[in-house]
DNA sequence: TTTT
DNA sequence: TTTT
């Protein structure tokens, strides 16, 4: 029916990316969306949502997205259920992104470059493609020794715990 | 920021009704949304999002939405974590609601009155108060009997557990 | 970029379909939304908004929508111009709808075959294909003799004055 | 009913600010939304959405928006018409904000003096008063002594030409 | 713990 | 040019 999520928040950490069985990527994160109201207290409360993202999107993210940098998140809302390591059910809820627009610079003393300074700085880009995936090339991602995410595991494509 | 949250879907069962110490009513319920695509297997699967709703609106909706009923809902998405009694950390994310349209009839085989009968049917009705609830007479719902619910129960305003 | 809107309201008219000249059905309807707030007289105010629907998406809301119906309408806001006969320059919004919720039955007095008794009444239906139209045959639309509006005519895809 | 439209763009030209004669401040501004697919002939298209904000945000969006920037835009569509000087009937469509944020920097080449140097600079505001505005002093205007758009202007609060 |  |  209708099921759709539009936020504008903060990556909490860089995006962790992974590969499906069959060679899809998924890209995973939290976003942080501050509340516009304040509490009792007086204090500005903060949401965490755990985005993922499929496909090319993903790998987009993988390389553009940063702990600290802004983006704005359009998908819909997806539960999940899975047992534990101890036998127990876990209810997960998460936004699968369709749209993820990279705005802006990065938060205070994060370190690191600068987004303005890298390509597709500001902008945006198309629909993620729900073709599948794959299309773009692996290598890509090689200029990051440190990327141990990137191998393929062992995980279906629409049952990931994160 | 920007955090909003649009759904259609069904209710799984019947609204919780039940009163902050303060005297303002939380209805919760969860809605039923089916996701427009199938799965590899070729099953439709739904997504069950827990709904949050205060104040007037929230005694609206206990009023008028029923399990298997038709609802429109826009609001935010919370995320919120409490120890339970066996002192785990357990994470929740819900909607809460700003708006509520209750829309169609029922579902087949439900029983019950039927809502084109009632009054507000097919209506929609304004916004969530936010300055705050209680402004509705309690004695309004002692009509119902058998609604255990809405007495009092010793929760803060915006830390319910459900 | 982010664009995104959803309205839930009721057609002023049946839709009207027509097709491109190179077979791509289109779907326009008006959608009255009632705002969920009053004016300075105490009166509900309501939005006229001009649906576009493309495709196999186009030929369900043209079976299904009817006068008075409600529906859910999922979209982006588009923005045209063009010259009328007069040598003005006519600047026109609309949405363009990718999903489409038949929802609810028909307003009072409506007269007319119950939407209760259709096929797929209360139903959804899947994405809008963006792979291009024309995947239904027309033929499904010959029990409707007075449908006159359903012979090709002569406009481009995305450049639809109505 | 539900009518809600959700943004990302750029400010066209420097926001509007105007008074209703009972002093409610007014801003409007055109938000340049680049669709994310490209036309046939490979062109990727605009949408130049008329964005209309009240109260205490309108003058928050006159002080802090400008020409090139990025603005998330938040609220419902609305339609109106009225009659022009030669006795048209003029049929208008634009976004009424509830929520306003301000991303990013300024475009490119744009001139002027730079976001990230203001007060605000990056960050989101809370809610519209939907309390009737006024509640700020326009003497904290007179210090731009070229704003020849905030003197009071005779137009009525819901009837906004522009 | 799930609705049609 | 408007729906309930």
């Amino acid at each position: 029916m209708l099921n759709r999520a539009i936020l504008l928040g903060r990556l909490t950490k860089d995006p962790e990316l992974r590969y499906t069985q069959n060679g899809t990527a998924v890209a995973t994160f939290s976003l942080a969306v501050d509340r516009r109201t304040t509490n009792q207290q007086g204090e500005r409360e903060t949401d965490f949502l755990n985005i993922v993202v499929w496909s090319k999107l993903a790998e987009l993210c993988a390389q553009y997205l940063k702990k600290g940098r802004q983006a704005a998140v359009e998908g819909r809302i997806q539960t999940r259920n899975y047992e534990n390591k101890e036998g127990r059910r876990v209810y997960v809820t998460e936004i699968v992104a369709e749209n993820v627009q990279f705005i802006g610079g990065q938060g205070q003393g994060q370190g690191g470059s600068g987004f303005q300074d890298e390509p597709y700085s500001g902008g945006g880009f198309g629909q993620a493609p729900s073709s599948g995936g794959g299309s773009r090339s692996r290598d890509a991602f090689n200029d990051n020794p440190f990327a141990d995410t990137q191998k393929p595991i062992d995980i279906s494509d629409d049952d990931l715990p994160f």
